[in-house]
DNA sequence: TATCAAAATAAAAACGTTTAACTTCTTTGT
DNA sequence: ACAAAGAAGTTAAACGTTTTTATTTTGATA
């Protein structure tokens, strides 16, 4: 026995397709009984819509394109895990729709753009959904100029307005900064992210930003930028603990970085709470399970990715960027006092 | 300017579009002379094959479904991280191939009972590739009597052989245990995933059959199922801490559920290496950055998962099942003597 | 050179849907 | 009472491909 397709509910009701069509898409056109009746008729038979006709038809792909940045195989290192629950949240909130989230993970950024030109020229998708923004992006102006709908995950500084959503990394550092120095703090690291990305800038930038306030001097062998993986929170620690005037505090972009930091905490005899403290940006909730807990801005991450996945949708159904901008504030969560004596 | 259809080619060379289907697809049926001036033609026009004109005609879809089983937004613990790599794996086997990863997030076992019912009656994809495999999976049955092509993250006891990708538990436990047991211990803890979970039958049977081998008595209050969070790691450590005869070794199923015992082992002030150790499976190589770091079983993630993409390439094309299936053994990292000084 | 089989190409139908254009029927306004 | 307008439905074409069937071309043979 075959699929049902339309045309077994034109037979069954003595309708034609055309009818079928348009009442099933609650068209003004057909009157509510005869509706009533393809409904009837169409849950009868166990009739569902055939995508590949309707895809054929309308050149829509009911696909939304994630761009995935991943590093290679050959590196193994604790990153960028947060995307599955980044994945996750995305398809929930496409769950009631047509659109399925549809996975391209690339090594690069070179890739990304590459992919993303792909997408827009070939219309394999009719939306993306895409992170690791920077400054000025290409991909963004990419996709803007073919009017192709797309969100960010993270937001960009120099390129013209668009949907993004992010976490509000400005006034995070910002008050991270200043409640260090608040506990006496006036020698502070800032481990972030790879320079290029959108967001390293911003953080650089709240940072001095809120040294100034503090009236405390920037120095720049303080701030370290690269891949968010252990190994590079670690190395961080290592090198910046061995300073003639070493950090007493590191604020540290992610999870990983902070577990990395910790230990390099553990090589160095450092001790968390006597010799410096560590905070994080968190958004998996793993920062509770460090031994000690620390103190960390939380965003969880199910927030910025269902609020990606709606977005995407209501981009897709013409609604202006400039409605569709989220910056999100994370939750300061004090596990640890986080002052320091002063060394002698 | 229109996307260009084989129709522009037909046009284009004066041939039928019959002939360019034909020749683009390498039929034996067009001449090599014939196919090369086609080739030419589409190479000149820019031509790209429409899917959605191949989905419709043959019906297939190219697109291979990965259910992904993520706890709700809700539930924030660090659970299922490895999912991302896990895709990032898959894309990148099918990389060259037409096919494209469609993601389904679930939030249970219940779910993805349906969503797999769904795939498979409304052909939503040409493949499955599916994880947390249970003894006795009735998913693996829908699939199987569908005959449809699919492979499973995780091995299963009672259903009939069909493709898998594994660690192998059975060896990894045996020889965990065998090892902890030379250094002296008696007192072996058991955390484990979800006690319907096919791995942790065989973790389990593998545990006692060793313990066996070794004369120790099997407790079962040293052994735990759960949700591998970081939550249950560290209840785990502070209920068993706690047993007139507390355990001096732990092993754990994954680094989130390790992270969690570390955290136990704060709470409770044990000193890893003096009090307890705590050993586990790695996959995401993070076990390297814990302080101190511990042993572990490490099967980086990426394998496995390359493999479930080329298994379900290889099954959709009609291999047989029985020659795709795969055991891999974790390599065993020492980073820690794991010899505990016996009390008194 | 005529014949025939084989090889190469063309024609046409089909996959399931949407939608523009058309027909029929009913209602409304003068 | 009748034309015009509106409502509800139908017809037919189209989206881009594959594949079955039909037709033409080619080359070998008698």
């Amino acid at each position: 026995m075959q699929r049902p397709t339309i045309k077994t509910i034109a037979q069954e009701t003595g309708l034609s397709i055309a009818t079928i069509s348009k009442a099933l898409k609650n068209s003004p056109q057909v009157r509510p009984e005869t509706r009533a009746i393809v409904v009837a008729a169409a849950e009868r038979v166990g009739y569902e819509l055939n995508m590949h006709g309707v895809q054929l038809r309308t050149g829509k792909t009911y696909q939304v394109a994630a761009i995935m940045t991943a590093p290679g195989p050959k590196q193994q290192e604790w990153e960028g895990v947060e995307y599955a629950q980044l994945l996750s949240g995305i398809s929930w909130a496409l769950e009631e729709s047509p659109y399925r989230v549809s996975l391209y993970a690339v090594r690069n950024f070179e890739e990304s753009l590459a992919t993303i030109r792909q997408i827009v020229s070939l219309k394999k998708a009719d939306g993306i959904i895409v992170s690791g923004t920077r400054a000025d992006d290409p991909r963004v102006r990419i996709m803007q100029d073919a009017d192709f709908p797309f969100v960010t995950y993270g937001t960009t500084i120099h390129n013209d307005p668009h949907a993004y959503v992010d976490a509000d990394n400005e006034q995070m550092i910002r008050r991270s900064v200043a409640r260090l120095v608040e506990r006496g703090h006036r020698r502070i690291a800032l481990i972030n992210p790879m320079a290029d990305l959108s967001y390293a800038i911003t953080r650089l930038d709240a940072y001095r930003g809120a040294l100034d306030i503090a009236g405390l001097p920037f120095d720049p062998a303080l701030v370290v930028h690269d891949r968010l993986t252990p190994a590079f929170g670690r190395e961080s620690v290592l090198t910046m603990s061995r300073l003639p005037d070493p950090p007493t505090a590191y604020i540290c972009a992610n999870e990983a970085s902070a577990l990395g930091a910790f230990s390099g905490f553990h090589e160095r005899g450092l001790v968390h709470g006597r010799d410096a403290v560590i905070n994080a940006t968190d958004d998996l909730n793993v920062s509770q399970y460090f031994a000690p807990p620390i103190t960390t801005y939380f965003l969880p991450i199910n927030e910025p990715s269902e609020l990606l996945g709606s977005y995407i949708l209501r981009r897709m159904e013409g609604e202006p960027p400039e409605a569709l901008q989220a910056l999100i504030m994370p939750k300061l969560i004090e596990r640890s006092d986080d002052r320091v004596v002063p060394k002698r």
